[in-house]
DNA sequence: TAGTGGTCTAGACCACAGA
DNA sequence: CTGTGGTCTAGACCACTAA
């Protein structure tokens, strides 16, 4: 062999690596089949088992890959759109948009939620959980935050704890007059509990969308939704229309 | 010491590793602190260091540290709040809102991109890069795919590749009656050349918005805009308020 | 040149799912 | 029980930054 220029540019093994997995998905896969093992893609592509991990760890990222303890890797569907900022507003729990209550108490939020909602720590605080399923899929788990101040009527229905307490919050939040919210997503990993309701490992990325509910009176709710990154693409039409496919990255 | 019932949960260890991490730079670091090298602090902690690069990563992602080749690892400040989606639509281009014109070329996009313009792959597109800056700090890098057939108008000017054509581009899709426009926002991992301008390494998480912008002929363009996970959040104010703070997941 | 984070290896053991 | 992915170790070398 001649003098090759070689090397000039040292790629990561495992960027390469998921470049050619990418591409043998695209040709040599269907959805839902599973992988060799990683032992053996390992021995496959003459590298250590925690390169190829590192390979395969960001086509899960991407939403490639799917990958299951005690089970194996299989090809990822195409993420799915999940509508969050529908065109008119609402508080949650109007409409039927896949969210289910799954319970509310009374609690003290973390501090980082407390600075969102404008509330002092000593403030009672209903805490509403909430799942989202999707076809048939779980990919967001929410935790409602609303000052007891802002619904002065709940206290009277003293529901037990459950799905019950949870949607007689709402149903009080649903009555204040909705003056404007707002919204942000971030990039999180998944709390322990919110992990296991989405079915994923603790530490999974998930979206962040943290949304505050205003009335003239202030800060009246504040919901933070945490979605499964690897499976869902958040939308937010504005029009009607849908956005039908999408890939991330090269 | 008593038969005191220990590892019944066996918590993984970057997992411990990252929440005693956390609390510490809550506690005891100040924004732009360095910590101990990725060495002392296995030693510190008596783990592997692939075990605490593993906690530090996790960390990265929720954007509590910030990480340099050949500097160190800092406390990265809080997530810059980026303004996304705004109360009005709007052409790109339009406004002065951190986004700067780069460069024009006439590409084929990939296949992915091609789905969501609803064009055919030999159809000639134009190619506008964007560069976004917020606060001295490169956020985002976007490729705006403009077909040929929506600004007729341009072929008369023939400005050379820069800046000055890809402002030209953009002049052209501003004569256009602007009908509607829907978004997503996915998870991805940056392209080698994207993460080259936000100045981070290849595979970097990033945040992916794909904005579609329709007139009545249809779809006229398509941004693909990728933004630092590590450093943003994305914000979409349908009331004029900001969120000021936020912290991702426990 | 010295020190940092980034990549890579070749093992080992563990937790979990399914037959 | 077997086989899977998840965790962890103790090294090594490389690419980059800044003095």
């Amino acid at each position: 062999m001649g003098t090759t220029q070689l090397e000039s540019v040292p790629e990561p093994k495992y960027w390469h690596l998921k470049t050619v997995l990418s591409d043998a998905l695209d040709q040599d896969f269907a959805v839902g089949e599973v992988l060799p093992n990683e032992r053996e893609l390992a021995a496959r592509f003459g590298v250590a088992r925690a390169t190829l991990r590192q390979a395969l760890e960001q086509l899960e990222l991407e939403g490639r890959l799917q990958r299951r303890r005690g089970v194996g890797t299989t090809v990822a569907p195409p993420r799915v759109g999940v509508a969050v900022g529908s065109a008119q507003q609402g508080w949650p729990g109007e409409g039927a948009d896949g969210w289910e209550a799954v319970d509310a108490v009374e609690t003290v939020p973390a501090a980082a939620v407390l600075g969102v909602l404008g509330t002092a720590a000593d403030e009672p605080v209903h805490t509403v959980r909430r799942t989202r399923v999707t076809q048939g899929q779980a990919v967001a788990a929410e935790l409602l935050y609303v000052p007891a101040a802002s619904v002065p009527g709940l206290s009277a229905i003293d529901a037990p704890a459950g799905p019950a307490r949870a949607r007689a919050v709402m149903r009080e939040l649903q009555r204040l007059p909705l003056e404007g919210q707002d919204r942000s997503v971030e990039l999180g990993s998944a709390r322990a509990d919110d992990a296991k309701e989405l079915d994923r490992l603790p530490g999974a990325p998930v979206l962040l969308v943290t949304t505050r509910y205003f009335t003239a009176a202030g800060t009246a709710a504040v919901s933070v939704a945490t979605y499964r990154a690897d499976t869902c693409r958040l939308t937010f039409g504005d029009s009607g229309v849908e956005i039908t496919e999408t890939r991330a990255a090269s």
